[in-house]
DNA sequence: ATCACAACTGCAAGCGCTTCCAAAGTATAC
DNA sequence: GTATACTTTGGAAGCGCTTGCAGTTGTGAT
C-alpha cells in the first residue's frame, strides 16, 4: 500500500504539503494541490483513516446508540441519521444494544473512553447523569433523541401534547368510551415515552370530563404482532368494547386495525383507531396519525452535533422540540349511533 | 486523559508489559497482569483504539454495507452482524447507500482503501469483480450475503429452489390459476433475487405443465404498501383473478392479503397466498412462507469472516447456502371449488 | 530598489500505542 | 552444579499521518 510518502514523492513535494493539500486545510498553492492529488489518484493512495484519526485527534466518526433497529422509529433515526453523516463524509458506528444492560455499559467505556467516536447519539436511552458526565468531561458532545438526557441536548417530540391532542380528537369526534395501548413495562426502564404518552392522555380524558377505564388501559411492546395480541384481548374480551382506541406508535394502531377487521369490525364504523408515527403503512390502513418525522429527528441530531464539531457554536444543551403534523385519514370518525347518547 | 505510560509508571511496570497486559497477548505473569489491571481501572484508562489499529494494524472493526435498513431482510440481517460482531468485541461501522451509486462507490473508496474495517459485509450489493478484487488485493476479506459476488465468500439461500418450492406448494394443492409478485426493476441492478426466485417460479410452472400468464406477473418494491397497490391491481382489475398468489417476500404476501381482504376476499378460501422471508408478522397473518433466517445469515457471515481474521483458515470463495424452513399456516389451502376442474 | 507582510513550504516532533529484539529471570534436564 | 530452554521484561523503533515552527518566496507599497 503506499503511504503519503510516496506520493510526495512522486508529486516532487513533501509529505507536509501533501498533507495539507489532501485534507483542504492549511494554505497549499493550487498548483501543488493538483500535483498532490494527482499523484494520489495515480497510487490510489487514500489517506488512512487512523493515522489522521490518532495524529489529529479528530475521528469523523459518530456513534449511534440503539436499542432495536426493526421497530420503525429506530430504523428511520437510523436512515436519517446515516444519510446526514455519510453526506457529511463522517463514519457511522453503530450500537444496537437490545440485549440488555451490562451491554450497554461495555459499549459506552469501550468507544467512549477509547475515543473512537467525535460524538454520540443516544436514542431512547436513558443513560444515568454520571454517564453522561462522563462523556461531557472528555468533550464528547451527545445528543439524545426520544429520551430525557439530563444535562444532554436533547431531540424531542412533545409527547404528552401529542398524546393530548391525539385524544382530544377522539373526543371531539363525540367518542367517550376511549381506550389506550401504551408501550410495555419492559421498555420503560430505557423508554420514559410510555408513561408520557400515557400522561397526555389521561390528561386530556379528565380535561374532558371523562373516565380512564383500567380495563381499557392496555399495553404492547410496540410491534403490530404485539399490539394484535392485545388487542385481540380489549376486543375480543369479556369487557365492554371501548369505541376508540389511541395506541401510542402506529404500529400497535395498525396491530389493532388487524385485530378489530378479525373480529369483524369496520374501522372506523365501529372502531375509531389513531396512532402516532407516520408510519409507511399508514397510508395503506387510512391511519389517522401524528407524524414525527423520525428520519428528520436523525437528520437535525447529526446538524446539531456536526455544527458543535465543525464550527464553534457549543448548543449546549439546548433542548430542541420537534414539531409533529396531525395526519387525518380514515381511521377515525365519529363513535356508533348506539353508543352515542340521544339528545 | 491518561496515556498508557501512566499506567506503566502507577503500575511500576513498563510500557510494553502493560501493553501486553492489557490486550491479553504475549506472555505476562499473573502479578504483572493484575498490577496493570488494577491501575488502569484506578485511573479510568482505556486504550486509545486509533493508536492501537495503527500500531497494530488491526481495527477490530468491519464494515457492513446495505441498501437500505427498513426493510425486513436488511434489518434483519443487521441485528444478526451486529449481535454477533458485538459479542466478538468488533465494531460495526454501517454504510447505508440506498440513495445511488455514486455513494456506493465513495464508500467504497472511502472506508475500504483507508482501511477503518477489517473486513466487509456486502449485503444484495453487487459489486463488480474490480472492486472484489481491489478488496482482496488490500487483504479485506468480504462476504456476500443475499447476492452474487464473483470471487468472494457469499452466503446465499437457495433461491431458485425454494421459489419452486413454494409454487409447488400452490400446485399440490390444485391450483392452477397463480400468481407472482417479483421484486421491482428498480433493485435488479444491485440485487438479483427477484429473477431468480422467478426464475425458480416459472421452472415450477412449466415443470407442472401451466401456463405463466403475464397478467398474472406483477411486481412490486418489496414493502407491504408497495405490494398492496400491486395486488389491488392485479385483484381488482378487469383481467381474471388468480386463485392464489406467490410473493416473493412476506412483506409483498402481507400486502397482497391486505388488498384481498379489500375486495372481500377471504384468504386462504378465495385467494391463497405464499411469501418468503419467515417475518415476524407472518403469524399474525396466517402467513405460509419459506423462513430464510436473516439474523441468523448475519451472524454467520460474521463468524465467517472472524475465522478468517483470528484464525487461521481462509476460507476463500466458499459458498454456504444457508438452510430455509416451509412453515405452512392458513394462508393458503385448495382453490376455491368453482375453479377447480371437476372429475 | 527596499521593506513589511502574507502566502507557501519543509523539517521534525509528536499522536499513543504494539511488537521486535535482546537481556534477565526461572524452571527443567543432565 | 552447570547447561538448556522457556518465560518474563524493558528498550526502542516504528505505525502513517498532522501540525507548530521557521525558513523561503512572492506581493504590493513606498
Amino acid at each position: 500500500m503506499p503511504g503519503i510518502k510516496d506520493v510526495a514523492e512522486r508529486a516532487g513535494l513533501s509529505v507536509a504539503t501533501v498533507s495539507r493539500a489532501l485534507s483542504g486545510k492549511g494554505n497549499v498553492s493550487t498548483r501543488s494541490r493538483e500535483r498532490a492529488q494527482a499523484a494520489a489518484a495515480e497510487l490510489g493512495f487514500v489517506l488512512s483513516y487512523h493515522a489522521s484519526s490518532l495524529a489529529s485527534g479528530r475521528n469523523h466518526n459518530v456513534g449511534l446508540v440503539v436499542p432495536s433497529v426493526h421497530r420503525w422509529f429506530f430504523s428511520s433515526v437510523v436512515e436519517g441519521v446515516s444519510a446526514t453523516l455519510l453526506d457529511a463524509g463522517y463514519d457511522l458506528t453503530l450500537y444496537n444494544v437490545s440485549e440488555g444492560q451490562e451491554r450497554r455499559h461495555s459499549v459506552l467505556n469501550d468507544f467512549l473512553l477509547r475515543k473512537r467516536v467525535d460524538a454520540v447519539i443516544a436514542v431512547s436511552l436513558e443513560l444515568s447523569e454520571a454517564e453522561i458526565q462522563q462523556l461531557l468531561a472528555i468533550h464528547r458532545p451527545i445528543v439524545g433523541i426520544g429520551g430525557p438526557l439530563p444535562g444532554a441536548s436533547t431531540i424531542r417530540i412533545d409527547d404528552s401534547g401529542i398524546a393530548q391532542a391525539a385524544a382530544r380528537h377522539l373526543i371531539q369526534l363525540g367518542h367517550s368510551k376511549i381506550a389506550h395501548m401504551t408501550g410495555d413495562a419492559a421498555y420503560e426502564k430505557d423508554f420514559r415515552l410510555p408513561g408520557t404518552r400515557q400522561g397526555g392522555f389521561k390528561k386530556a380524558m379528565k380535561d374532558a370530563g371523562l373516565a380512564v377505564r383500567p380495563e381499557w388501559q392496555v399495553s404492547a411492546d410496540f410491534t403490530i404482532q404485539g399490539a394484535y395480541a392485545s388487542a385481540r384481548q380489549l376486543l375480543g374480551g369479556p369487557v365492554e368494547r371501548p369505541t376508540a382506541v389511541f395506541a401510542a406508535s402506529d404500529e400497535m394502531a395498525i396491530g389493532t386495525i388487524l385485530a378489530a377487521r378479525d373480529f369483524g369490525l369496520r374501522v372506523p364504523y365501529d372502531l375509531s383507531v389513531i396512532g402516532i408515527d407516520g408510519h409507511e403503512l399508514g397510508e395503506v390502513f387510512g391511519l389517522t396519525t401524528i407524524d414525527q418525522d423520525a428520519r428528520g429527528q436523525g437528520a437535525l441530531a447529526v446538524r446539531r452535533l456536526l455544527a458543535g464539531l465543525d464550527g464553534v457554536g457549543d448548543p449546549g444543551a439546548a433542548d430542541a422540540e420537534f414539531p409533529t403534523r396531525f395526519v387525518i385519514r380514515s381511521s377515525t370518525a365519529v363513535p356508533p349511533v348506539d353508543s352515542v347518547p340521544l339528545r
